[in-house]
RNA sequence: GGGCACUUAGCUCAGUGGUAGAGCAUCGCAUUCACAUUGCGGGGGUCACAGGUUCAAAUCCUGUAGUGCCCACCA
């Protein structure tokens, strides 16, 4: 009695196979061995999952990014490579105190500032803890086949200590440097913005025309503004070098109106010689251009404002404009206006629309303000330590960041996929600037520089210092800015290995760091290639002289429908985990993989999800059926090894059984074909065609007439459910255990059988098969052109020549499939009946070109139908030859064009000629 | 302004030189059969447009139009 699978697939085995899944610990490499001998002496295969947000919830781009990457880390493992997966999390420094923040603020109505940086710590670290459990177990929700033994989160004190360890590196080796850098302030917030907290707003407001005189002459220039208060930090006046109105006054010096400071007038590209009047005063401490044109030109820097918007007192006192000191931005600029009017400096003001960034949390405008910031130098040269990388690289000795960055990717040692996003990377290359990594917020890395109190001295260090060094004060103050994230995210696909320490080696054996770098492959969306996957090349080509991982495979973004990105605000954001209760894991993994390509975004709906519950449920019922056949394939031992029971010798197989068994094997050649090109989508594809297409609508629908041999539908659903099982592991490691054991995730994958077998569609059993088929659906056909209807048994008739013989061993396979009763017999002609033209010699070893007439014996026949569908094909393949033999004449076609094209076309024109011929003798018979 | 893509069936998308494909939708026939989350069959496309290269173009090149994304700028 065999054992039978339910009706309907159970949700809950989902939790029951990921917990013996995880209990089997063979989602850590180190186990394998115990698995399989093949695992002994394995290569490794690493991934380091990009981090979620801490704080996360499971959305659908993560979904994605976690079932590729398990179809890679399961398939590799199945292939026996010693496979590691290593999740983790990200503290998502400003997003996480964000959350917080507001959090705090709500129920307490208190600030940051109000409680404090430890306290807050305190928080947001309680929050963490709270939180951090939840995203682990949606990624186990998704079937990740990841180590969670080796789990890392960002902050965690041994990631903190290679973040600590990396920038001291990086600053003893001048990569790292402290500067000025113009940032966003929010007046109202007394914050920084990062750029993408800025929003922009179009605006009107008055555009004014401000005279600034020469230097003892009687001439001006006029500037225009929408700012006139920030004159009073003006140090300049630039024009665009190529500006002929006024190339002649570059150099010459003009007086300040009201504050009677003298400034030059400089030459600058930035300038736009067609907006305004062409010449831009500069206000270097409030304008992100005019701090580049400053830098550029030498020009001095006035930081006009207090950081709550009002005018900074000692600056005033500094740069004579003291009557202006702590006044609001909009009382000095009525007053400005005014004098200048009086005076007749305003020459006009005009109405402007113009753009204002804005704060994205209050609308308050921000404030580009000057502030001391830390940077890698992108530019800045130092020594490659690991030679040989850098020789590898065509790098000579002393190279830059920009440099290496550049050199991995075009050397080709960091494949990406897909290619076209190396264009981009390059583009992104030209203009990299420096890279500022701190923060002003709490939350974070704490930059890891020390300020004594006495000498000023900056100590940078890896363990917190208890003296200065130079004047021995022990008065230290630590830098409050912390890191960026990108910096600490950076490092991760070897700070989660063990950096710095590699000295983890344990009874000489290689340490992780050792064996599992660099990663394989990295997984993650393209929006993200330069945050993250640039800084990771560049942290592993300074810190370790190496590469981060072979191959990087961009994914695109989950959109809705619309194609609009899904977020919160606009409510259009689909919960993966209801999908998941709805459909099934394994149909939802499905539909984000199938019909999606590297690097494209997808419209995701709830259809696709139901195809894939479609097909699932068609796999299982599969299952079911291979499982319930008598005598059970389930009891057949031992397993036949893949490619025993052809060949030659006495066949003892059908011809529905070899062809299925080819079909199999060629499945398994495309599908590890895909796999290797990271062509995920038309893997699942090629599989879901075979077993849809060919097994359950063919095969198994034969299997009911000719019992299958027990042995063969083992061998069948074995090989189904391992080529699935990265792609669907829920279902198929569940239908395994239902017979096996022993765990399908460490199954060895099917490779296509020894003997080449693999790629012949043309072999006897192929040609024969494909023949039954034209039958078999040739006759389908007529009865659907005639609506006759499904049940009714008709009469079909077909005289066989002696060289088809074989196919009288099908007559209860051809009858059942086309619910007809087949006479082998000639029809009367004088009978008219519907009838098609069976070619099944077309291009097989038997040869000939010539079609067999199989009738369909059809009640109530109006040969009006059939002449109409008739005309129909003739015109069809009339088209047909016009189009061919007007190719095959053209000059040249046969001279130029492969054989193989040549022989085909000829073929193909050949038997669609007699199939004119025929169709024409068919209508004279109707008519 | 610079860059990168995309435009193929009603919809969502595959398809990189040799007769246009899939899923969904639609229409017809069929419910005691492993599966109606099913089976069988049909209809539906001058592959955005215009040139060019080629024996041969959805596919390669150039241009045009539309759409999307990224970066920069907006005194």
């Amino acid at each position: 009695m065999s054992k039978a699978l339910p009706k309907k697939i159970d949700p809950k085995i989902e939790n029951e196979i990921y917990k013996k899944w995880e209990s089997s610990k063979f989602f850590n490499p180190d186990n394998l061995e115990t698995a399989d001998d093949r695992f002994w002496k394995a290569e490794p295969f690493s991934i380091a999952m990009p981090p979620p947000n801490v704080t996360a919830e499971l959305h659908l781009g993560s979904a994605l990014f976690l079932t590729l990457q398990d179809i890679m880390v399961r398939h590799a493992r199945m292939r026996g490579f010693k496979t590691l997966w290593l999740p983790g999390t990200d503290h998502a420094a400003i997003a996480t105190q964000n959350v917080v923040e507001r959090k705090i603020l709500e129920t307490e109505k208190k600030t940051r500032q109000d409680l404090g940086r430890q306290e807050l710590l305190r928080r947001i670290n309680e929050f963490v803890s709270q939180t951090r459990g939840h995203i682990q177990n949606q990624i186990r929700k998704m079937g990740s086949s990841c180590d969670w033994s080796r789990e890392k989160f960002t902050l965690s004190p041994e990631l903190s200590l290679a973040v600590r360890t990396a920038f001291k590196q990086m600053y003893d080796a001048g990569l790292i440097y402290r500067g000025d850098r113009m940032i966003n302030w929010c007046p109202r917030c007394g914050t920084t913005l990062a750029d993408d907290e800025v929003e922009y707003k179009t605006v009107k407001g008055e555009m004014y025309y401000i005279r600034y005189p020469f230097k003892g002459g009687e001439n001006f220039l006029t500037v225009a503004t929408v700012r006139p208060e920030t004159m009073l930090g003006d140090t300049g006046v630039a024009v665009n070098p190529k500006d002929l109105r006024y190339k002649k006054f570059v150099g010459k010096i003009l007086m300040l109106p009201l504050l009677n400071r003298e400034i030059p007038i400089v030459a600058d590209d930035h300038v736009d010689p067609e907006f305004g009047t062409g010449a831009v005063k500069v206000t270097p401490g409030h304008d992100p251009n005019d701090f580049e044109i400053a830098k550029q030109n030498g020009l001095e820097m006035i930081n006009l404002y207090t950081p709550d918007g009002h005018i900074n007192p000692e600056e005033a006192t500094d740069h004579g404009f003291d009557e202006y000191g702590g006044l609001r931005a909009e009382e000095a600029r009525d007053k400005i206006l005014a004098e200048l009017e009086s005076k007749e400096f305003l020459e006009k003001t005009e109405p402007i629309e113009h753009r204002v960034g804005v704060c994205y949390r209050c609308d308050t405008v921000v404030e580009p303000m000057i502030s001391k910031q830390w940077f890698v130098g992108v530019n800045t040269e130092f020594r490659i330590e690991n030679k040989e990388f850098g020789k590898s690289l065509k790098l000579s000795e002393k190279t830059t960041l920009k440099e290496l960055m550049t050199a991995v990717i075009k050397s080709g040692a960091v494949k990406i996929v897909p290619q076209r996003f190396e264009k981009n990377y390059f583009e992104w290359m030209k203009n990299l600037r420096d890279w500022t990594i701190s923060r002003q917020i709490w939350y974070g890395h704490q930059i890891p520089a020390w300020y004594c109190q006495n000498c000023k001295a900056v100590i940078v260090a890896i363990e917190t210092p208890t003296a200065c060094g130079e004047c021995h004060a022990t008065l230290m103050v630590q830098d409050e800015d912390t890191l960026d994230t990108w910096f600490s995210s950076g490092l991760w696909t070897f700070s989660t290995l063990g950096w710095p320490s590699s000295a983890k080696t344990r009874e000489g054996k290689p340490s992780d760091l050792e064996l599992f770098h660099p990663t394989t492959i990295l997984e993650t969306a393209y929006d993200i290639l330069f945050f993250w996957v640039a800084r990771m090349i560049l942290m592993s080509g300074f810190l370790l002289g190496d590469i981060p991982f072979k191959t990087v495979y961009l994914h695109g973004l989950v959109r809705d429908i619309e194609g609009k990105k899904m977020s919160k605000s606009s409510g259009n954001k689909i919960n993966p985990l209801e999908v998941q209760a709805k459909f099934g894991t394994d149909a939802l993994r499905l539909s984000l993989i199938l019909g999606n390509t590297p690097g494209n975004d997808m419209k995701f709906s709830e259809t696709k999800v139901e195809a894939g519950r479609n097909f699932i449920n068609k796999l299982w019922n599969i299952a079911r059926y291979l499982i319930s056949l008598e005598p059970s394939p389930l009891a057949a031992v031992p397993t036949i090894a893949s490619g025993e029971g052809r060949g030659e010798g006495p066949k003892n197989l059908s011809l529905a059984a070899e062809w299925i068994e080819e079909r199999l094997n060629i499945a398994t050649t495309i599908t590890n074909q895909k796999i290797a090109a990271h062509d995920y989508g038309s893997a699942a594809d090629e599989l879901m065609k075979f077993t849809w297409n060919e097994l359950a609508d063919w095969y198994l629908e034969i299997a009911k007439i000719e019992k299958p041999k027990p042995e063969l539908g083992k061998k069948i659903l074995e090989n189904l459910l391992k080529l699935w099982h990265p792609f669907i592991p829920f279902i198929t490691e569940y239908i395994w255990s239902q017979f096996h054991a022993s765990l399908l995730m460490v199954e060895e994958y099917p490779t296509p059988a020894a003997g080449g077998k693999s790629q012949i569609t043309n072999s006897k059993s192929q040609t024969q098969f494909k023949h039954l088929q034209e039958l078999i659906t040739g006759l389908r056909n007529l009865r659907a052109e005639y609506r006759e209807e499904s049940k009714k048994i008709l009469a079909s008739y077909v005289e066989l020549p002696n060289s088809l013989s074989w196919i009288h061993d099908y007559s209860g396979v051809i009858e059942r499939l086309s619910r007809t009763k087949i006479n082998f017999a000639k029809m009367d002609e004088d009978k008219k009946m519907p009838y098609f033209f069976w070619s099944p010699y077309g291009g097989s070893p038997e040869g000939g070109g010539e079609s067999v007439k199989v009738y369909l014996i059809i009640p109530n026949f109006d040969p009006k139908t059939e002449i109409t569908l008739t005309e129909k094909k003739l015109t069809e393949t009339e088209d047909r030859i016009k189009k061919l033999s007007s190719q095959m004449s053209k000059r040249g076609f046969l001279k130029k064009a492969p054989a193989d094209i040549i022989t085909k076309m000829k073929t193909d024109l050949t038997s669609a000629e007699a199939r004119a011929e025929a169709l024409k003798t068919k209508l004279k018979h109707l008519k």
